[in-house]
DNA sequence: CTATTGATGGTC
DNA sequence: ACCATCAATAGG
């Protein structure tokens, strides 16, 4: 790239190896707004995230890794900026992006997108299963390295902080103190984060109508 | 709207 | 036996 004072990032740009090299929550975080492509023979798949969770070391109970090194869980151990992929309840995969240095096992979930490219139109992508299967996201992209030419992050406008809202993760009931941190991390209102409360009610007719 | 349940397979 | 889920169903 040609400028000497900033670079302003564009649309194509992939999210450096130095981007995933930090605390799950700091990547998670930025990870906000970001684009989630697929290249594959059939096109392209591309969907702009829209609520994480952080999974933030082997002492996090809600973390895989809290099992220690196995054969699944070592991809969480591994160098940052490459793909965990995982079938939960034999039906759905969640996706996650692997974070911190190597040696040490912490990772970002991906539970809601919005589609931007070549999603089949009626999809829902709110929720970590649904968006791997809108995505086609399968075990096949387990342990892919994010810099690679096929699945990978693209730079996006950083959301502003008062556009993120905040509040323990779900589903990990189990982990004790762990449970309750608020590692969930998503885009105030946004349509496609899971487990939204309901629409506001329809603007009422005017008095006496 | 909430609460409950069944599907289904890798992992430990 | 457990599970970072989801769709369908029943009930208020």
């Amino acid at each position: 790239m040609t400028s000497t004072l900033h670079h302003i990032a564009a649309p194509s740009d992939k999210l450096p190896r130095r981007f995933y090299d930090r605390p799950a929550l700091a990547v998670a975080r930025d990870l906000l707004g970001k684009h989630l492509v697929l290249d594959a023979p059939g096109g392209r798949r591309a969907a702009r995230i829209v609520e994480v969770e952080a999974y933030v070391g082997e002492y996090d109970l809600a973390c895989h890794a809290a099992k220690g090194r196995t054969a699944r869980t070592e991809v969480l151990f591994g160098p940052p900026g490459h793909a965990y992929v995982y079938l939960i309840y034999g039906m759905h995969h969640c996706f996650n992006v692997v974070a911190s240095r190597e040696g040490r096992a912490a990772a970002v979930l991906v539970r809601g997108v919005e589609p931007l490219e070549g999603l089949p139109p009626k999809s829902r992508t709110d929720g970590p299963g649904r968006l791997c299967d809108a995505l086609g996201i399968t075990l096949s992209h387990n342990r892919m390295d994010l810099l690679g030419d096929q699945l990978f992050l693209l730079d996006a406008p950083r959301v502003p902080a008062a556009a993120v809202a905040r509040g323990p993760r779900i589903g990990v009931d189990y982990a004790k103190e762990w449970a309750h941190k608020p590692y969930r991390l998503w885009i105030r209102g946004h349509p496609h984060v899971s487990r939204s409360p309901s629409r506001p009610p329809a603007p009422l007719p005017a008095r006496g109508a």
